[in-house]
DNA sequence: CGGAATCCCTCTTGATACTG
DNA sequence: CAGTATCAAGAGGGATTCCG
């Protein structure tokens, strides 16, 4: 029989470095948005820009800039005048967003718990501090 | 028949808030190698610290106490001296590890490619900036 | 329409030193 | 051992303005 190692060839640490490269390209504040608005479909910039409420133009052009550098998703120029610009999930994109489903199921299961949790935590906090 | 919408109560937005509520907290530097960490067993603050390369002292107390403010990880004193304190992950921390873990599983799957893009995607940027 | 450039401010993180 | 306090630096993000 092979040794595990043979299998398991990446340290624990390795994959920590690994793993927080995807977070920290995910984990800035519109990614994920961008990434759950693009699963329904192509959009263009300004219908994009409308779909992730809060955004503002800046934000959005140099979050989608990222995720295309990544081959999260893809952008299709159309050379007409005006220019149209539509943005769409790669198959590679689609693939992150399956796990990212699960992210947003596990979010809307627990996230009342856990707000309940930290009101909890923060009473006990603030009680202590008046000792 | 029920409407769909009985059950789809949640609007995209809302999710979205809610998707980001998390990501807020887990999307940090370090809460993520941190709750891996502990997923392979309890550890005490200077053992998490060393299991954890690089993180600061400071950062490691913030950190634990925001995801203990969740109830993603225990914390648990023994009133002895010095001080014995233990950290674990929660049940609640335990789901959320098996997330994780595919996304771990995804970042290995997909991460040599995606660096590969990365840097065909800066050299055809710089290559243009020439111009 | 779909951006890029600039300014500015806040929040996160790190370094260091100190403590029960 | 397991933290807290203080300070400084840097990145992330918002508002505004300009451009092909």
């Amino acid at each position: 029989m092979a040794q595990p190692a043979m299998v398991e060839s990446r340290e624990r640490s390795d994959r920590d470095e690994l793993l927080r490269d995807v977070m920290d390209r995910i984990g800035d504040k519109w990614s994920v948005t961008v990434i759950c608005r693009l699963d329904d479909g192509p959009l263009r910039f300004n219908a994009l820009r409308r779909a992730v409420k809060g955004i503002t133009q800046r934000m959005l052009s140099t979050t989608v800039r990222r995720l295309e550098r990544d081959g999260l998703i893809s952008r299709t120029v159309e050379p007409t005048v005006p220019p149209r610009v539509e943005y769409a999930l790669t198959e590679r994109g689609r693939s992150l967003h399956g796990i990212l489903a699960e992210l947003v199921a596990w979010t809307e299961a627990n996230l009342d718990e856990i707000r309940r949790d930290r009101e909890e935590y923060d009473a006990a906090a603030s009680s202590q501090a008046e000792q």
